[in-house]
DNA sequence: AGCTATTACTGGACTCAATCCAAATATTAC
DNA sequence: GTAATATTTGGATTGAGTCCAGTAATAGCT
């Protein structure tokens, strides 16, 4: 999808995800979402409806492009953060971490969307999908550092908890407008009462043993 | 799609919710969800594909009936929760009273197939729009309650990381197999630290001013 | 130049969910 | 028996997504 290894033989690519994301920009602003096929989408773009797939797995993954090239980017963030921080405050850092990479200037399509997600089961379903694989990241990330069972209900109700809250931020920020600056407050601001809350269990849990 | 009025004239109804719902989740069985086509659903029921969309508007629908059922209470349960509580504290209320619905024995097929939810982006899209629209009355009470906007960050962020634990918490429930007892600990659990996080954010803010 | 392996593009056929609509059918009320 | 009402039905249509066999364009080799 996002960075192919350029092969060194075969037929050269007529296109690239970016093209066929900004012709699909194009046209999702003139005819809506719902209203441009793919056929619309890849005719701008000079290349056959076959095609497509070649770059993408469905019409909606090109509203994710830059979401999708970022947020890959959580379990190293997630790694890279010193192993004797507590639990809460690494999620913290991995997540700000991310989100650093979203200026005023760089706003995802499917951020300014994000009302429009509602509207076509094709943006659910791939909303979801980008929703869960970052909590199942986060999810295994919890549960390794707390020794306990990727199945408990304590790790995935932190990472479903603290995902949805870094989700909201990144609506509300794409929301703001022209006066919005960088993510990364609205993030802290979100996700910081989260991380508070469940730490304070965790102390708890811990010095009763 | 649940209940509906018995009309006093026309034509008798030849299904049900129920009966469709039923032949449904023996096919899922037999042949998986991606395995059953519409069709066959309404062959076993007796009745013609098209009858299936007098009683459903897609076929992830089916799975969902008990859950639409019960959560549809989300509101009214908010809303009988006396207005001198705390945000947080009428919140877990909230949702409690929601949750004691299920019991051992009636767990949803939605929540026993949490995992194959990723399987299907029919099914992906049908669980978000679920998720979204408790998000969104739970954002439509807190911003009431707070007197915010419902665009601000806060009620958005609450909302998005209460249901989100909430959720979590009943995929673990399910997941417990025929150990589990009630959901109602389950949630209690999870989401009580995300309601401490909020709600120590908004008693400093109340006392700063 | 010709050959081969590799990779990408193409067109067409197919499945299925979902939408729309114009009959046809079965009831109640009169 | 007739009108009003509501439901069922079949058929047509759209569009996403899958599959595949055939074709085209490149690099490397001889």
């Amino acid at each position: 999808m996002g960075k192919t290894v350029r092969p060194t033989s075969g037929r050269p690519r007529l296109s690239s995800c970016q093209i066929l994301a900004d012709a699909a920009s194009e046209l999702f602003l003139e005819r809506t979402y719902a209203g441009t096929t793919i056929e619309d989408i890849t005719q701008r773009a000079g290349v056959s409806r076959s095609t497509f797939f070649n770059y993408f797995s469905a019409k909606s993954d090109v509203l994710w492009l830059e979401v999708d090239a970022s947020v890959i980017h959580l379990a190293d963030a997630l790694a890279a953060v010193p192993s004797d921080e507590p639990v809460m405050a690494a999620i913290r850092r991995g997540l700000l971490a991310v989100a650093v990479e979203f200026g005023p200037g760089r706003v995802p399509w499917a951020l300014t969307q994000c009302d429009l997600m509602a509207t076509s089961s094709e943006l659910e379903a791939s909303a979801l999908s980008r929703f869960l694989a970052q909590v199942k990241v986060l999810r295994e990330f919890i549960a390794a550092k707390l020794g306990l069972d990727r199945d408990d209900l304590l790790p995935q109700a932190i990472a479903t908890a603290v995902i949805g809250a870094a989700v909201a931020a990144a609506a509300a920020w794409a929301r703001a407008g022209v006066t919005r600056g960088a993510l990364t407050p609205y993030v802290a601001e979100a996700i910081s009462p989260v991380c508070a809350g469940f730490q304070a269990v965790l102390d708890a849990a811990a010095s009763k043993r």
